[in-house]
DNA sequence: TAATAAAGTTAGGCTAGCCTAACAAATAAA
DNA sequence: TTTATTTGTTAGGCTAGCCTAACTTTATTA
């Protein structure tokens, strides 16, 4: 059984770990800064927490969650933003009173009173601000990060999902001739007008800014449901 | 504002107090023990609630919450007693299940939690166990006293609250067969070892002196919120 | 009322989680 | 590649809340 302040200093690093794309670990004053705490506080809970194997963290290293680590981070998440539907549902809290509230609550130890609350609330799959909530077994719907405008030139990257999910722009990105699992590469990007030129199957076009960051993608290395090689790319969760 | 441990030492004087009506104070190792901690331990406590005025207490002598003290004390039982019918009502828990979670819940500091939660319960007066629950001015309607020890042989009572609420007691009542509201009839005490036989919905059982202790009655002309015809079954706070 | 038992207190020690100050390593810049 | 800067670590100290062991006061009972 974990301490609330143990479970908080694994929630940020999930959140940490989450927020930046292109992040190979997390720093230790990162982590202080988000909790507000000193450094040498967050060093000793990392000693501490490095010992329940619940993060891999090396001296001068960067600090990355294990497994088990990230199935307790989650499932704290998981709790917040249960409750946070709760607040706002429930008890007509509004959009932005339900954080301080759900950080109390996130804490309360009970399966039983999370599988309820979750079935009470109809199994939301979104919080009040959007955020995906994860399911009882702690997987988050997918959700990728990376999208082709992030991806530089010379490159090349596999489409996953598109962020848009409008008819006209399903239909455009037909008519590119992109489609899911398509492999992408980046020729140039026009800085005067923010065309990026592409090229799939032999095939050259110029899409829009716009349009690039609404198709999401992976590096060539990623495969679904595992942890991108780069630590890139991936997946929230 | 609180620590939990310090709200959970002023829970525990409060309902000592509750507990017997006829009492001139409270004593360390009684509150130690209700708190499993050593007296030592409730001692350190005591010096620090007296520090804040919470208590009135001086060496060697019996305790008593103040004014203050007792406001809180009464607050965080109210948000005990809401949660358990949270839990109860919404959440389909049973009613041996509902304490452990409300000891957690009712630390949860936010005023407009309880008050919203009081609300999306429709103002609740009684918990899961029949226990009164304060107002929002903190006050408390009505308290009873008549257990079921009392009732002489012949006679028969209502049920409408525990004394105790461990798991392990609330689970013998379930398997004797009783609840809120049931009629029980006192058939005949024996006095040689001070078993108490009983009739609930016709079926007849012998349940210890204890036990009958810990469930409280009121008499059969008895209405909820009034004052006992007989001005036996209920006190004030 | 004196002896014994029970209740209550103090002193000193432990851990978790925080701090500051001094130091060490890694990284960026000259 | 050496220096400067940033980042991270260690040592030592603090408080809250717990403990045990030794002691003191109050209550009980012979």
């Amino acid at each position: 059984m974990l301490s609330f302040t143990e479970e908080n200093y694994l929630k940020a690093l999930l959140q940490l770990q989450l927020n930046e794309v292109d992040k190979e670990g997390i720093g230790t004053n990162e982590l202080a800064n988000h909790l507000t705490v000193k450094p040498a506080t967050a060093n000793d809970m990392l000693k501490k927490l490095k010992e329940k194997l619940l993060v891999e963290y090396e001296k001068y290293r960067k600090i990355f969650l294990t497994i088990a680590g990230k199935k307790l981070a989650v499932e704290v998440l998981r709790k917040h933003r249960l409750w946070e539907t709760f607040l706002y549902e429930k008890l007509e809290f509004s959009w932005d009173e339900v954080h301080e509230v759900a950080e109390q609550l996130e804490h309360i130890q009970s399966q039983k009173l999370v599988d309820r609350l979750d079935k009470f609330l109809k199994f939301p799959e979104f919080d009040p601000h959007g955020d995906i909530i994860p399911n009882a077994k702690g997987e988050f719907k997918i959700q990728f990060k990376k999208t082709l405008a992030d991806v530089v030139v010379g490159q090349s990257c596999k489409m996953v999902a598109v962020k848009d999910n409008s008819v006209s722009f399903l239909q455009y990105v037909v008519k590119v001739g992109l489609g899911i699992n398509n492999l992408i590469t980046v020729i140039s990007k026009e800085s005067y007008d923010s065309l990026v030129e592409i090229e799939v199957n032999g095939i050259k076009s110029n899409v829009s800014e716009r349009f690039a960051q609404n198709i999401f993608v992976v590096c060539q290395n990623c495969e679904i449901g595992k942890t991108c090689p780069k630590r890139k790319c991936e997946i929230k969760m």
